[in-house]
DNA sequence: ATGAAAGCGCTAACAC
DNA sequence: GTGTTAGCGCTTTCAT
């Protein structure tokens, strides 16, 4: 509404030559140097404040070759144009935020190509930031290893993975994925689909896990259960449609997100079908929508807060010069209508 | 994992004598200057690439008196330590990111207490952002206007007030409060809950709607239905458990979120009351939740992706030295089962 | 207790 | 076409 400063921001010469003093002396008083007599400091703190002077940080910065600005990277798929969308992604975001902010650093969110997860690295090249927290592996463990390897402070968030030069931290995947399908299996589920795409490590620990409960039934994975679709309603929707339609027997359905199985769901019902009674859904994440929903979602709970945290002190930790070990969060199951226990 | 680096950051010095020649020939190379022979530009291009050098931006800001990061405030209560979790404030931070990455500017997401504003200034004062998106006006219209006042460029997320000196962006909230309680009316409701803190102008002006509903359909307003819960789930549920509790009549709940509204739909279940039958429900925001919740949410759709568009475009409006102008945007009510058409 | 001056990594006149 | 040099706004020796 207003229009911008042509007022010149105010730095600390103008406030040396208004205290008539010189810079030096404002250098060291606004930074409370007990070399400066007590009251010259105090007078030229007032006058600093009274005029919203504030040093500027980027001079700072480069003066004192600090930095407290972390990056957290949001990667996203650049042939969809998809935005930022999931509840998970922007939780996990809002975590972060959260942490960052208690131990005093900035927080840049940027977004990434996912298929150019190693591009963060100029955040870091530039010196925009001091380090980097990349929000899932998506495709490219290669890539996040090769920036480790040239010793870009990096943390991602996902799951380990061998030959890992990089720090993760993540949930429990395979965990969470065996305590979801053996959940199934107890319930009586004898068909179970899988819904996620395995190309992204976090939903190939699950499927590991998902594999494990079958073996440990003697059930016979089935891949025509498998369900290879990306973090998107519209293709998950479209894909368990077709698996409706298909003929293709199923009794349970694994979904890697809980907004995946509130789309199975809700295809599941246009196909005629009753959740539980018919098919047995379970999700991840647990996102507060899993508690409203209808019906309210059996899923495995994500420890969001305590990611950001984690995540954050990973950094914090390798750029102290330490080494940062990954992290594998417990997850467990949160038992609601959509699978409950079997009666 | 991996340990940090000390190797100490490369700098253009450093690409100059490994490619032996002057440090203003490899900054004029690096951006691209026809000044320099087509072959070493060429030669320093690949040779920066190689080293994975990267032009210190901290330095070529000060230089260049340029900066192109913008700073998203996103406020929380102090007091009670509050977290980012309402999933509006998360999906509109989101939209702000994917505008200001498509017109290529850099994002800062801090959190500052909610009492204090007009602590985010200091973001500009200091040079850390050129300029501000506050998501909400909270309690301090006043701060804002002091902001303004000293041009330090700001756009707020909000609703358009009187005596207003900073440019805000927000949904039409008196429409929303209007559309929703005329159909609450419109279904047969009489006596109304309005759930939502009117010290928030945001709310203030959707309950302006509401009134102006009531009195449209001759309705008389009784205080004893204003509940005024802050946008948070455990007070909003403890302030319905109270109002159905206390013996007061009512057939309708306008919410100021859908949280608040899934929070009133659970607390009138427990008191053995129907959604829509006995009491319907109206929310606001229109998240993803409203579509999967049980019952789906009739509610105010507010236009995020938009709102980011416009948030970040009346910045850099304010950044060019024009003049932005507060906006509305359009809002509308998506009739679902919590309230559905009168039959 | 305070000031003068050098320099953080970069760019852009101004030389040649 | 390329090098030399003077700052961008700040902190910090080193003087006084």
């Amino acid at each position: 509404m207003t229009s911008p400063s042509e007022a010149k921001r105010l730095q600390m010469t103008d406030i040396a030559r208004l205290a008539g003093v010189s810079v030096s002396t404002v250098s060291r008083a606004l930074n409370g140097s007990t070399l400066i007599n007590a009251e010259t400091r105090e007078r030229i703190g007032q006058l600093a404040r009274s005029l919203n002077y504030s040093i500027n940080l980027g001079a700072q910065n480069l003066r004192l070759q600090k930095n407290q600005t972390i990056a957290v990277v949001v990667p996203y798929d650049a042939q969809a144009r998809q935005h930022i969308s999931d509840p998970f992604f922007l939780s996990i975001v809002g975590a972060i935020a959260d942490a960052l902010t208690d131990r005093g650093y900035d927080m840049l969110l940027s977004r990434v190509d996912a298929e150019r997860l190693d591009s963060a690295a100029t955040l870091y090249d530039s010196g925009k930031a001091i380090g980097l927290i990349i929000i899932g592996q998506w495709r490219h463990h290669d890539q996040l290893n090769d920036m480790a390897a040239r010793k870009v402070p990096v943390v991602v968030w996902g799951g380990q993975l061998p030959q890992q030069l990089y720090c993760s931290v993540g949930g429990d995947n395979v965990a969470g994925g065996l305590q979801a399908t053996r959940h199934l299996l107890q319930r009586g589920c004898r068909r179970i689909a899988f819904v996620g795409d395995a190309r992204l490590p976090e939903v190939d620990l699950r499927h590991q896990g998902y594999r494990q409960a079958l073996a440990e039934a003697g059930s016979q994975p089935d891949p025509a259960l498998v369900l290879p679709v990306p973090f998107e309603i519209i293709a998950a929707r479209a894909a368990m449609d077709q698996l409706c339609a298909s003929g293709t027997a199923f009794d349970g359905v694994f979904a890697c997100s809980d907004l995946l199985a509130l789309q199975a769901v809700q295809a599941l019902r246009a196909a005629g079908r009753q959740v539980p009674a018919d098919v047995a859904v379970v999700g991840y994440d647990d996102m507060p929508l899993a508690t409203y929903s209808d019906p309210p979602l059996t899923t495995v709970h994500q420890p969001v807060a305590l990611a950001g945290v984690e995540l954050v002190d990973a950094l914090l930790t390798l750029l102290r010069g330490e080494r940062a070990a990954p992290r594998v969060l417990p997850v467990h199951l949160v038992l609601r209508d959509s699978a409950p226990l079997p009666v």
